[in-house]
DNA sequence: TATTGTTATACTCTATAACTATA
DNA sequence: TATAGTTATAGAGTATAACAATA
């Protein structure tokens, strides 16, 4: 049957299903520290190695004003650090901080709980598809 | 690998796959008719039928005060009608009008060109992957 | 009293347009 | 001129608290 089924149709399934999922993650407020956006950007920076601002918002894929007021709100929080770039004065070279790595393991614990909860009740199938679909979505806008 | 996998680790892979490919879902402006969280609960009144607001919110998992607002934008779209309850006079039916019917196909179908066009380059596992993950994630939340 | 829904308000998230500084 | 980034502004999206109407 999912042979059967047209781009469109599968399109449709998708976007409603990654909506309603991205709803329910971003309304667990589970610790006011920091928004899911700015702990989505400070997990990049901290995975991807010290990168430049137009970097963060390319990996992130935002546009560079909405991810300079996301690095803004980690700087006030001496969750990130600026350190100058050798060559190109305009750029500034974004790392983080000790306790921006602290924040992310509490946070990133706490914002699990509710979805690590409910990946328990899952057979090791559901799982692995899980994962799959992670790989195939995040290749998707690539 | 996945075997050894925390439901941490789990959760956090899903959830930055997911917020991400909600973000790029959301930004695809591709017509100022409605917006994705009307198109979304415009789907949903017409294909679960008949529904009172609070049916409709419940579904679509925001708060109902979320709802109102934008069951009053569909409804100044002509998108949707009210008609009087036969039994409970604090709710309205609310069911989907011909145009709104109309628009579902137009916007769904301009909606997914982007995505549609990705998944053309998918194998059929990718696409079966994707099927059977959104299966599993609707299930999640309810 | 309990339930359904709305109004008032505020905050997050994100974008486009215009600007500054540097290359 | 072109590029990297910021500031100004606005609109979408959503929530909580307080309220109104009906059961």
């Amino acid at each position: 049957m999912t042979a059967a089924m047209t781009d469109s149709e599968l399109a449709s399934i998708i976007r409603l299903s990654v909506l309603r999922t991205a709803r329910r993650l971003r309304s667990q407020r589970v610790n006011t520290a920091v928004t899911l956006s700015q702990l989505s950007a400070l997990v990049t920076v901290k995975k991807c190695g010290p990168l430049s601002a137009g970097e963060v918002a390319a990996i992130e894929r935002v546009q560079p004003p909405s991810m300079t007021k996301i690095l803004a709100s980690l700087e006030a929080a001496e969750l990130i650090e600026r350190t100058a770039h050798a060559e190109d004065r305009r750029q500034a070279i974004i790392s983080v901080t000790d306790a921006g790595r602290r924040l992310i393991d509490d946070e990133t614990r706490a914002r699990d709980e509710w979805l690590a909860e409910r990946l328990t009740g899952l057979s090791a199938q559901d799982r692995e598809t899980l994962v799959r679909a992670a790989e195939v979505l995040d290749r998707l806008g690539s």
